[in-house]
DNA sequence: CGTGCGTTTGAGTGAATTCAACGGCTGTGG
DNA sequence: CCACAGCCGTTGAATTCACTCAAACGCACG
């Protein structure tokens, strides 16, 4: 089986390296750890499902997650993902507005809501920290829905392996842990658009690649160039 | 380049008394009205910029407010419409990551942000209290994406519709504040889509337009099915 | 050596966009 | 009082970008 960045062979429960995204240290950190326990969750593992009471919050300590809501239809938009040091599943309602899933095998932390909530009520720094990532989490919402309701394909691409790139690499290259259709549903795109606009990318000289979730940036700052990042 | 940043009407900062209370629950709501000044804003005032500090933050006491990114080229996307009791403009990050303009003329309580969290500090609850409202806030958030990634212009003007009845009105007709071009900005669709769809609505004896910005449900049964609702 | 899944590629279609013109309301000034 | 300008919103026609439908490819695995 695929093995992700940040598993380790053995399980142990580790706080995972500075690496990734938003909170990996702090207060937080160490408190999930002391009253959280560790799970594995296998590839597509669901972790919890939209509207099932949210008696639980998790963080990754190894793999990949994807929270995603779906229409009766079947269309799916994966609202975000989560990787190593990032926590996830905490709501105000009382069931999960999102049902989140495993991408690859992941080790999870899972932490009791209300034993949590009970540390929070006399530790106004460790309310502090949650608030403040949930509001990075906003930010990333907002951020993303200016390439959900404006962008082209193109653009949404190229954001797209910027951030991962930003997220979970620090060299030339990626290794994306998530499928075609998880992509596509991310950037509210078909898996077909996924795959035409890589390909063109690749035809442009803009990046290489030489394993399908392999993408290796050869002119970064075309990348950059299509993801605006400069407001008026 | 967009140059509608208007005036603001009255520039003077007055003390707003305790009267403010329009959406008033919560700590958090005496807070505010005790450490924060009123001002006012005329149509399309600008509040505060992209990349500008984020010194203060506010809550809108009457009128409506818009938050949004732009793109280089001009695109826009609205973020988010903020009405009568709700804050806006707190941000982890030390600059704001949208711009926010009145939709109309608008007042709305100013608070420093460092005199808040001083008060913060002391009062756990407090924090609670933003953190609950910040995580509603990532919760519209996430639920607009499936909207701007996954459904048609029909769907994301009916959901629109019930979004605002819903907000704003608890009769069988909305009176909107904003523009087509808001709209347009908000569902990531043109003007012209907006138009078309909301004409269609009426044709199918949906929705009736006595005036463009005056909406009245004649099926919202229909609308709710087109909203979907019910995930699989 | 098939079987199955994830991915790529191709051809044709369609929903929303772009471009363009028009209609209606409001406030202003002759 | 009417003429006119400036918005805002609607409508029409043509275009386009991403989608749908369809087929083939390549790799892993039994």
């Amino acid at each position: 089986m695929l093995h992700w960045r940040g598993e380790r062979a053995d399980g142990k429960i580790v706080p995972f390296p500075a690496a990734a995204g938003t909170g990996g240290r702090g207060a937080v950190c160490d408190l999930l750890e002391s009253i959280g326990s560790c799970m594995n969750f296998g590839r597509n593992a669901e972790i919890f499902g939209e509207d099932e009471p949210a008696d639980y919050f998790y963080k990754v300590v190894s793999g990949a997650v994807r929270i995603s809501k779906l229409l009766s239809d079947g269309r799916r938009q994966i609202g975000a993902f989560y990787l190593p040091g990032e926590m996830f599943g905490l709501e105000t309602d009382d069931v999960h507005a999102f049902s989140a899933e495993a991408i690859c095998d992941s080790q999870i932390l899972v932490v009791k809501r209300s034993t949590f909530l009970v540390e929070a009520k006399r530790d106004c720094a460790i309310v502090t920290e949650i608030w403040t990532q949930t509001m990075t989490h906003l930010q990333r919402a907002q951020n993303h829905m200016l390439l959900l309701g404006r962008k082209n394909a193109q653009e949404r691409i190229a954001a797209f392996l910027l951030e991962m790139a930003a997220r979970l690499s620090h060299t030339g290259e990626v290794e994306l842990p998530m499928s075609r259709q998880d992509i596509a549903d991310y950037l509210g795109l078909t898996i077909e658009t996924v795959s035409r606009t890589l390909t063109q990318l690749e035809r442009d000289g803009l990046i290489a690649i030489p394993a399908s979730r392999r993408i290796v940036f050869r002119d970064r700052a075309a990348l950059d160039l299509m993801n605006d990042s400069l407001a008026a």
